[in-house]
DNA sequence: AACTATTTATAAGA
DNA sequence: TTCTTATAAATAGTT
């Protein structure tokens, strides 16, 4: 729907890029607040440009609310997986919940039910301790990811300042902006 | 865009409101796909119908990865301040670590003592997810510095790139390097 | 940031 | 539901 049929492949001109992302970015939240509205329902937008910015929309329910209802629906996805077999000497969360309300249920007497306590305790701590971890881990990727591409960018204009003092010898650097 | 013109308002018609959620919930679907494609960035689009039905699709990246990125910008905001609002009711790390000292020392008789402990848990607790908020807060910090200097980095790569097309005009930018 | 020629999405009908 | 088609809406290339 322009002056041109385009085909659906990764543009490669940086420029061209950027205006079809900012357009296409506002049409898909657009479309996402007219289904929202025409249908009452609730719908949520998420896009990661190739920069790492994010930008979001919801309509109808909040974010959270609406991530909270898929997360509920992917209860046992891959991560749930991850975390089981990282957690292979604890006891899955439902189990450990359950353990939680039949100690909380019956008050018992003496040093047993204080020690079951006591496990369950530490059990659900590991299993929040590994969540935190793999948050952690993925903001590390992130830092490590830009760290690399500054790395790459400081080499690209070390040759390129050479390149402006010795301008005889001319060479194309720019497939290096695109990192 | 269809024979008529549509105002964006709730369809009262049910088996319409059906048969629009359907064929815009495809189409939006198809556009967050494009964009994914198109401009080589990450998509999730997550729909809640009226009736509980969740519908999602995610492109690039996984949905997992998408919400992920999503979590971590958010981690801040809300949860942040309303850690600092409960904290406000409780006493600063230091003194709680001397209470906790007092409390180990004398093994005190009754139930006196077991609610204090109760309550001084509850505070380190606490302390703990401040401490845990602020790490998040740091690292949040790392990540938007990096995403600047690559910001910057790529201006004086331009600049120089085109110092190197024309070379009658030569300008030091090397400062540009120490960011 | 606006403009407009086209393509694409879709509302209604079959 | 699926297909068809008239029309509205989105947008690619241009200014």
């Amino acid at each position: 729907m322009g002056r041109r049929k385009v085909e659906i492949k990764r543009i490669e001109n940086k420029s061209s890029l950027q205006v079809t992302f900012s357009k296409r970015r506002n049409g898909l939240i657009e479309k996402a607040r007219q289904l929202s509205v025409l249908c009452d329902s609730s719908v949520a937008v998420l896009v990661v440009s190739a920069s790492g910015k994010l930008y979001d929309s919801s309509s109808g329910d909040s974010m959270t609310k609406i991530i909270d209802r898929y997360e509920m629906q992917h209860a046992h996805d891959l991560r749930t997986l991850e975390l089981a077999e990282q957690t292979r000497n604890y006891l899955p969360h439902k189990e450990l919940l359950e353990l939680v309300q039949s100690n909380l249920e019956e008050p018992n007497v003496g040093n047993v039910s204080v020690d079951s306590l006591i496990s369950v305790e530490d059990q659900l701590e590991t299993a929040l301790s590994v969540t935190r971890a793999r948050k952690a881990e993925l903001m590390m990727e992130i830092v490590k990811t830009l760290q690399e591409k500054e790395k790459l960018m400081i080499e690209a204009n070390q040759v390129l300042a050479s390149q402006v003092r010795k301008p005889h010898t001319l060479m194309l650097l720019e497939a290096n902006l695109s990192l």
